[in-house]
RNA sequence: GGGAUCUUAGCUCAGCUGGGAGAGCAUCUGCCUUACAAGCAGAGGGUCACAGGUUCGAGCCCUGUAGGUCCCACCA
């Protein structure tokens, strides 16, 4: 056994410990049918950057799950990989293109794909490296990507199947289109912000009526040049005589009809609407209602596309300040007014959507939603927190088909083939020769690609070789738990349930497990723009991985955004520093008596104690991690370390290893042993390097903390006497420190203490604590006996439950201090009783309350009166 | 417009199925006690947003009010 250094230094160790980890491979799961699988897959980052705060955490929770269930004998299988992130990684592509002066375009498809996969070489290996320094116990060896052969494979099939079935369909509808990104995106891309506009109120003149015109009000003034209608609501009477009637569209020339829709809402506007089929998702509707044509008037980059119009080319904005000036012009703007509405953004790019009607693939969602929304009823899928049911429900319940087509080249290239003869559509995994329809023998390929999550949504089971029917996909699949931000639960989680529950019939995972955003310190969002976000990576540097990961968990429950301090990453290191100082501790003692052995019958009171306490720590600790209560659990752990460990085991052992007679050292040394393991194998999952490090140097016979096993409670290592015994002990220790502060006497001052109770019971658990009282409390010796015979009348007392400790100071007692600090006793007794008091005389109280309740309030005033007669009895002596 | 969530010590936050208010940091006092000053021992500090209700008993459950945050949403 080496000697540890004085303070921990992580950076020394960390990288040397996951080296020997993947050495040993103990990452690496295989299906083992002596073993309970136990499977997380890690969400895969995107390939676009480095790993931020949030992926910190996320990584972080799985991997105590990980650990933990490892631990527990799972063969535990956590399935990294990574995101080819369709849309985000090619803008990041073209950008850096860019700078080379190089054009997309120019490269061409092939071209520019190379530069991709180059650009996924680089940060794909990079992120991984990150995760590693994070101590992620993922199994590398199985590390996946969303564009390798066997993801790939998986999205062709889940495409097929999907067509076959009639749930993926080529249609002309409107989509969202991103005119900077220019493809078109899905509902959940789109964000919406509030922002401030106008209504411009137009008046439409109505044909053949000179001087008569119809007013609608609009945001949108631009698309004015793609209305087909308009619309009043049927059982609007102020618009009865309209319906049927034509207007003349101003600046187009063109004539267009008065339709009766209940869509309008006569209460809102005007009550007219003007409709424009081909850009906005109503007016789309209104128009397959009416069947009204539709007129595309923008271009892909939102410019104008009117031949002929003075505004064709014009960009989208510039053409609505024109719009709005040649109406005016022309008398027909009847008013402005200041109106704020919701815009859709592109969550990417931020540039404003416009919705438009394009030729795109969707799936059908109705179907597939259904057993989606029933998992989560019926329980078999299960959210944490709880909260997050509604969000699942309410987007299931309001579902659209999701538009699954990209107009971007990174990415899963559509299967699907066009004759150029014919038009016939054939999808299939192989390119066809010739058309089965006309036999044509020159057939192209759909020029999209795929969704990015749309290969997400098959991960749990791609992952594992889904479609074939692997090995490690009976084993593994269906997966346990899944991490993830609430952030994420529409573009992912909802996906892989129901493609899940589609291709493999099962759900693939029961439990979601969702945490928050890390903020900075000042609550705002990390991001690039605002220069806020911290490096993991760096605090990793400074501190630590486990003073990281450590704070990432406490402090915060499930599903809660948190705010990042480095004054907490400081707390967390200063825990660490306090386990290895711990252990350093024990280590010099054991190695000064190596042979130290005991068994159960030979430890002392403080050893059960302690050893009781850690008993039931692994308990409460295990029950709070299969309710995922990561937090609270760790929470725990820190406490027992610090305090009852440390702060009094360690204190209470001194004694006895100092003294070499000691004849209960080797259980003192055995227990020290046994509850540090447990304690460090209980921190483990939280804290892998420093744990590691430890229990290494601790048990040189074993190789790993990693593949040991976890504490389980124990019967007969539950000795709740001792516990009880100890606890009398500890706050005798505290109330003697207590009158020595007050009495501003200091350390260095041993005083005479004697234990004055009528209590033989009491009175033998302090003969039995005499080694580690003393010490406590600074004692020099200690006195135990039945009355107050031979103590001095100003001896100063602490009263405890059913005794007094007295201390004769002598010269250094004020009796004024003594009797102000015995009065605030007194009153706090006071309070006490009378609550109890209240309790006990309240009939219903008493009638209706649990038996075990009363009867702890019984002996609550059982205690508290004893104490104030003492307290009483003092003071009367005093004054 | 709908929904979720928050309001607890100076700051940041825990508080499980309702049963005597907690932690970290900060503050004050005293300690270099042979593991640790990244430490030890003490102390101060909260009508748990507000108003009702249910209950023997509410920080916790219900209703409402005020303020904050977030998500969803096709009133042009």
């Amino acid at each position: 056994m080496k000697e540890l250094e004085k303070t921990y230094n992580p950076a020394g160790i960390e990288g040397k410990l996951y080296e020997k980890w993947l050495d040993k491979k103990y990452f690496h799961a295989e299906p083992n049918k002596d073993k309970k699988p136990f499977t997380i897959v890690m969400p895969p980052p995107n390939i676009t950057g480095q790993l931020h705060m949030g992926h910190a955490l996320d990584n972080t929770m799985q991997d105590i799950l990980i650990r933990y269930k490892r631990m527990q004998g799972y063969e535990a299988l956590w399935q990294p990989g990574t995101d080819h992130a369709a849309i985000a990684t090619e803008v990041k592509v073209i950008e850096s293109l860019k700078k080379q002066g190089i054009d997309k375009e120019e490269l061409g498809r092939e071209g520019f794909l190379e530069k991709c996969w180059d650009w996924r070489k680089d940060y794909g290996d990079r992120i991984i490296n990150q995760l590693h320094k994070m101590g992620s116990s993922a199994d590398w060896d199985r590390e996946r990507f969303t564009m390798d052969e066997g993801c790939s494979a998986a999205v062709q099939e889940v495409f097929i199947r999907l067509y076959e079935k009639g749930y993926i369909y080529k249609g002309s509808r409107i989509v969202n289109w991103c005119p900077v990104c220019q493809t078109s995106i899905s509902d959940a891309e789109v964000e919406h912000e509030d922002q401030n506009g106008f209504f411009w109120h137009i008046n439409y003149p109505i044909v053949g009526e000179e001087g008569r015109f119809v007013e609608i009000a609009t945001t949108r003034p631009e698309t004015l040049l793609g209305d087909t209608a308009v619309a009043v609501n049927p059982e609007d009477e102020r618009y009865q005589d309209l319906m049927g009637k034509m207007l003349e569209l101003p600046l187009t020339g063109r004539e267009i009809p008065v339709v009766a829709d209940s869509y309008v809402d006569k209460e809102f506007g005007t009550g007219c609407v003007k409709i424009t089929p081909a850009h906005d998702p109503n007016d789309f509707e209104v128009g397959k209602r009416h069947s009204l044509p539709e007129i595309n008037v923008m271009n892909d980059d939102a410019t104008i596309n009117l031949p002929g119009s003075k505004y064709h080319g014009m960009e989208r904005y510039e053409a609505r300040k024109a719009i709005v000036k040649d109406l005016e012009e022309l008398g027909l703007l009847v008013k402005v007014a200041p109106h704020t509405h919701a815009v859709g953004t592109h969550d990417r790019c931020k540039a404003t959507v416009e919705p438009m009607v394009k030729q795109q693939w969707f799936v059908k969602m109705e179907e597939m939603a259904k057993p989606a929304i029933r998992a989560l009823k019926t329980g078999e899928l299960k959210f944490v927190p709880e909260r997050f049911d509604k969000t699942y429900l309410h987007w299931l319940e309001n579902i659209r088909d999701w538009c699954i087509s990209r107009q971007l080249w990174w990415g899963h290239r559509i299967p699907a083939y066009y004759c150029d003869q014919c038009g016939e559509i054939i999808v299939s995994k192989e390119a066809p020769t010739v058309c089965p329809k006309c036999g044509g023998a020159h057939l192209t390929q759909d020029e999209d690609t795929l969704d990015t999550w749309f290969s997400s949504a098959l991960w749990p089971f791609s992952t594992l070789g889904w479609p074939e029917e692997t090995e490690d996909l009976k084993y593994f699949y269906p997966t346990d738990v899944l991490v993830t931000g609430y952030d994420i639960i529409f573009f992912w989680v909802i996906r892989m349930v129901f493609s899940g529950i589609e291709h493999t019939g099962k759900l693939p995972f029961h439990t979601v497990l969702m945490h928050g955003l890390v903020r900075d310190s000042e609550g705002r969002k990390m991001s690039k723009s605002l220069g806020n976000g911290i490096d993991p990576l760096e605090v990793i540097e400074k501190y630590g991985a486990d003073a990281l990961r450590m704070t990432l968990i406490t402090g915060n429950a499930p599903g809660n955004d948190m705010r990042f301090y480095w004054e907490r990453v400081e707390a967390s290191r200063n825990f660490a520093n306090k386990v290895w100082n711990a252990s350093r501790f024990i280590m010099m003692n054991i190695e000064k008596a190596p042979e130290a052995k005991a068994e159960l019958s030979e430890l002392t009171l403080a050893d059960k104690w302690i050893l009781s306490k850690v008993n039931s720590l692994a308990k409460d600790v295990t029950e709070n991690l299969d309710k995922y209560e990561l937090g609270i659990a760790l929470q725990k752990v820190y406490d027992f370390i610090w305090e009852e460990f440390c702060d009094w085991y360690i204190e209470m052992v001194k004694p006895r290893l100092w003294e070499t007679q000691d004849k209960t050292k080797a259980a003192a040394i055995w227990t020290l042993k046994t509850v540090l393991i447990n304690s460090l194998k209980l921190l483990h999952p939280y804290m892998p390097f420093l744990t590691e490090e430890i229990f290494c140097n601790l048990q040189e016979e074993e190789e790993s903390i990693m593949i040991s096993n976890w504490p389980e409670y124990q019967k007969d290592w539950n000795f709740e006497t001792e516990e009880h015994a100890v606890e009398t002990i500890k706050e005798a220790v505290r109330g003697i420190r207590n009158v020595r502060t007050s009495m501003n006497v200091p350390p260095s001052r041993k005083a005479k203490v004697y234990v004055v109770s009528e209590n033989q019971e009491i009175l033998d658990i302090f003969e039995r604590s005499k080694v580690f009282f003393a010490t406590l409390g600074y004692a020099g010796e200690v006195y135990l006996q039945k009355d107050k015979n031979g103590i001095a009348d100003d001896a100063v007392s602490a009263v405890i439950h059913q005794a007094v400790i007295c201390m004769p100071f002598a010269e250094l007692v004020d009796i004024e201090k003594e009797i102000e600090r015995l009065k605030k006793e007194e009153e706090r007794l006071s309070k006490e009783l009378a609550r109890v008091r209240g309790m006990l005389s309240n009939e219903k109280f008493v009638s209706k309350a649990p038996a075990a309740k009363i009867e702890e309030e019984k002996a609550k005033l059982e205690k508290y009166a004893q104490m104030m007669d003492q307290v009483k009895e003092r003071l009367s002596q005093l004054s």
